[in-house]
DNA sequence: GCCAACGTTGGC
DNA sequence: GCCAACGTTGGC
């Protein structure tokens, strides 16, 4: 099993509105890295860390476990939306994406600050300089203390 | 609002 | 295939 970090930003989709949706298809990842890890690597039952960005403070807000994978992202075939890809079609989706299921708000909120201040977070692709990625791997050990900081037993089932 | 980081595009 | 220009992300 591996462990994972997503991005969104709350004002967007928060762990909030999971929680209200139970489920949710990961929609809108134009970045070939995201999609391959998306594609390729992600299993159902993988536990998620839902990350709040481009909000004061970011941090992590939640967890999530993939529910499902290998989804076409419909956004890609809608002309209206801003991810719509006109290069792209329904017999070959270039937008490949999984299907993620609320776990928990988490009862604290893990700022990015906080992160970067424990030193057993160290290497986490999250707290690096320019780390745009949107969908990241999370080492076990990584996973674990940030649930510890986030008072959660991260429990996915 | 600024700007560093970095991905994508397109001319050559 | 290189790389300059440009666009986006996202912390600050």
């Amino acid at each position: 099993m591996k462990h994972w970090l997503m991005k969104s930003e709350p004002d967007v989709y928060s762990v909030h509105d999971l929680k209200a949706e139970k489920r949710s298809g990961w929609d809108g990842v134009r970045n070939y890295q995201a999609r391959n890890l998306m594609r390729d690597e992600m299993q159902v039952g993988d536990p998620v860390l839902f990350y709040h960005s481009n909000t004061k403070p970011p941090g992590v807000a939640g967890l999530a476990r993939v529910s499902r994978t290998g989804l076409a992202d419909p956004t890609q075939f809608e002309p209206d939306s801003k991810y719509f890809d006109p290069k792209s079609s329904p017999d070959a989706p270039r937008w490949i994406m999984v299907e993620v299921e609320f776990v928990e708000v988490f009862p604290h909120f893990v700022s990015l600050p906080e992160l970067r201040e424990s030193p057993e977070l160290d290497g986490l692709m999250v707290i690096k300089r320019g780390a745009r990625l949107s969908v990241q791997p999370v080492s076990q050990a990584h996973f674990q203390t940030i649930c510890k900081m986030a008072q959660s037993k991260c429990r996915v089932q």
